[in-house]
DNA sequence: GCCAACGTTGGC
DNA sequence: GCCAACGTTGGC
């Protein structure tokens, strides 16, 4: 059981657009870079809990977390051509892209935002917040992952 | 909107 | 396989 951070643009697909979802539960697709791909491919078993983050907005910050309900499985919208995340480079016997489903678990009463995890020196060494990591898909330490959680409740 | 940092592409 | 050029990410 592994722990996860998934960044996401609340302006294309945010925390409240997973809520609505059926049983909140969604696919997490569009991911384009090897890295975050080969975690999902590889690493990532049904059960394993993730952060959702909000990238590329006013407040930066985790906004709630989620459960990974699927393994990879290869990501649609590479093959579709009216997606924005269409690949040409993509074909049905060698999908390039894959996905995961996530369920919605909590969606915190504060986001806790990037100045806020920056701020705690028990934080420091986490991808996130090193100089220049855009990884959209990165592993967690489970002790950053209950520091991060006992602000929740604070 | 700026720009630093990073990833990808493609010519050689 | 190198590396310059280009595209993207994401905080500020």
């Amino acid at each position: 059981m592994q722990y996860w951070l998934m960044k996401s643009e609340p302006t294309t697909y945010g925390i409240d657009q997973l809520m609505q979802c059926p049983k909140q539960t969604d696919t997490w697709d569009g991911i384009r870079n090897y890295q975050a791909r080969n975690f999902m491919r590889h690493q990532m078993t049904p059960g394993d809990l993730a952060f959702f983050y909000h990238s590329s907005c006013q407040v930066p910050a985790i906004v709630g977390t989620m459960k990974i309900v699927s393994t990879a499985y290869p990501d649609s919208t590479a093959l579709d051509p009216n997606s924005p995340y269409y690949d040409p480079k993509a074909t049905i016997d060698n999908p390039r892209w894959f996905m995961v489903d996530v369920q919605l678990q909590t969606k915190f009463t504060q986001p806790i935002t990037l100045q806020t995890l920056r701020q705690d020196t028990r934080l420091q060494s986490m991808l996130l917040l090193q100089r220049g990591c855009r990884l959209s898909i990165q592993p967690v330490l489970p002790e950053h992952w209950q520091i991060i959680l006992e602000y929740n409740c604070s």
